[in-house]
DNA sequence: CCGTTATATACCGTCCACCGGCATAAGTCA
DNA sequence: TGACTTATGCCGGTGGACGGTATATAACGG
């Protein structure tokens, strides 16, 4: 159930919720922005992740709302989502540490 | 070919070879302990990824030694290799600052 | 007035890295 | 003798991501 460490898009959807609940499209812009423009989420992988982070108890749906006559249904963090995420910032930059010291990249920063 | 980023056990058997030469044992304890204990690899998944990586051109094949009756065959990291590490390391780090603005955990030591 | 782009959600088949178990084999230690 | 460590390797199953497609409306541009 509660399986291993997230993959990269599952973790920025996560991260993109951490600030302020959002509808699945918010999502895809605000991870391409915090992302740098490296990862574009595609519609399949945003929704599935996102039922898969709702099934965990990560992730819940929040509210919707008609906007001009689209449908938008947000989605928010739960207290577990923020958990994992802030063991999984550890995890990560744990990691980067680690191989930055072996390949010698000491002096990088933070 | 250069496909997306590396997974946890991949990322830690290229950091590993990254300090020097090792055969595949000897990258399931470093990986454990570089990984703080947290990562033990299975067999299956060290011979799969180190066949991947090769194939890659990320690592190659050192040398073979026969300890005690015992083969050891060493791998060690390439150009391409030291050089993808390197990005991922950017990545990584990367991630785990935005999620961590994200979180309001500021004030984390690097 | 019509086609394209942007907004927005959702399904589905495919791929592949990882997982876990198993096999093999020689040396060590109790 | 039997358990454990060192050491390499195969194989079936799982699950997340990918890419494409479908659906629908509004806005923009030619």
């Amino acid at each position: 159930m509660a399986s291993g460490p997230l993959r990269e898009p599952t973790f920025l959807i996560l991260t993109s919720l951490a600030a302020e609940p959002r509808h699945g499209y918010g999502i895809i812009q605000d991870v391409e922005g915090l992302s740098e423009g490296r990862v574009r989420l595609r519609a399949g992988t945003l929704y599935g992740s996102l039922d898969r982070l709702v099934e965990q108890g990560l992730a819940a749906a929040d509210r919707e709302e008609v906007e001009q006559g689209r449908l938008r249904r947000y989605y928010r963090i739960t207290g577990a989502g923020r958990q994992l995420l802030e063991a999984e910032v550890a995890r990560l930059a744990a990691n980067a540490r680690a191989a930055g010291h072996r390949l010698g990249l000491e002096g990088l920063a933070p």
